[in-house]
DNA sequence: GAATAATGTATTGTGCACAACCTAATCGAG
DNA sequence: CTCGATTAGGTTGTGCACAATACATTATTC
């Protein structure tokens, strides 16, 4: 193998691992999220709404794009989907009519408490050590924060 | 903020973090793989088709979703397309009619050699160290393991 | 050796992601 | 005030992911 196969297998490597480490722990939360008949973005969209709910906040689909790195062909028909289903609300803002304010409904609150226990249940399933997940965490939002501090092109 | 937010919440960062950095990775990826009209799915492919040819290793469907941990319903519409392209070809084994066998076709295997740049351009693109582009992935292969090794619910 | 099970791939349907484009509303320079 | 630029969100189209199902082929069991 040559010198240059080494470094294509082993970026491959890397970045393969973002994307099956990815896609193997949102296969975790799956079931645990069909109990509540959330996908895994519609549960990231609730956990923002339900902190602004806490925090009297105003959350718009602008808003919710900047927190969830999602823009609006992703977030219009998966918000629709959620206030077909009872549990959000959409409203154009009267002061500037561009802008589509969001919030949870009364369902859609409720099903917080529904959502209480899966941080642990997913933690007890994933079977690794809390303090490891943790350094991944911290080593992620690291290079996160780098790739979107380069190079504006995110979008 | 009560303790159960505090444990949802990190929780939430933790698998978000996950999220979020596998898509700001592909789209690091975007441009450069766009330059040989392919997605980061079929470059994933082509790479193992690659290995392959080097190794003169035959590859079947199920191989590949073993490798890449994706299914038929995935890779069946991905392989059609590059089929199409001409880069591969697909071709039902003779001694099992069941298995469809997947190669690199000669276009298929020049374009290796566009690809050879991938890594480095990449690399520079993020502005992250090396060592710890290495180290995040011995972490992430360490949780990927683990995820699979439990509950053989993954797929 | 025929019924049954297991295997390998394909198909269908839903829901993201994301690029490209569109429209309406607001802002700003003159 | 008006016109051009900007902003916010929506629409369309392509390509994954993945569940569920279907189907043909091979293996097994009696």
């Amino acid at each position: 193998m040559s010198n240059t196969d080494d470094i294509l297998g082993l970026d491959n490597q890397l970045c393969f691992a973002l994307y099956a480490a990815n896609r193997a722990m949102t296969a975790r939360y799956r079931p645990l999220l069909t109990e509540l008949g959330l996908t895994y973005p519609q549960y990231l969209v609730m956990l923002v709404l339900w902190e602004a709910a806490a925090a009297a906040d105003i959350v718009r689909v602008s808003g919710l794009g900047e927190r969830l790195r999602l823009d609006s062909g992703t977030l219009t028909p998966l918000l629709k989907r959620l206030e077909e289903r009872g549990l959000v609300r959409r409203q154009r803002s009267v002061e500037d009519e561009r802008v589509v304010t969001v919030v949870a409904t009364a369902d859609g609150l409720a099903m917080r408490e529904q959502a209480r226990s899966i941080p642990e249940r997913l933690l007890c399933s994933t079977g690794v050590a809390p303090d490891r997940l943790m350094a991944l965490r911290d080593e992620l939002r690291s290079v996160l924060a780098q790739l979107e501090s380069r190079a504006p092109s995110a979008r």
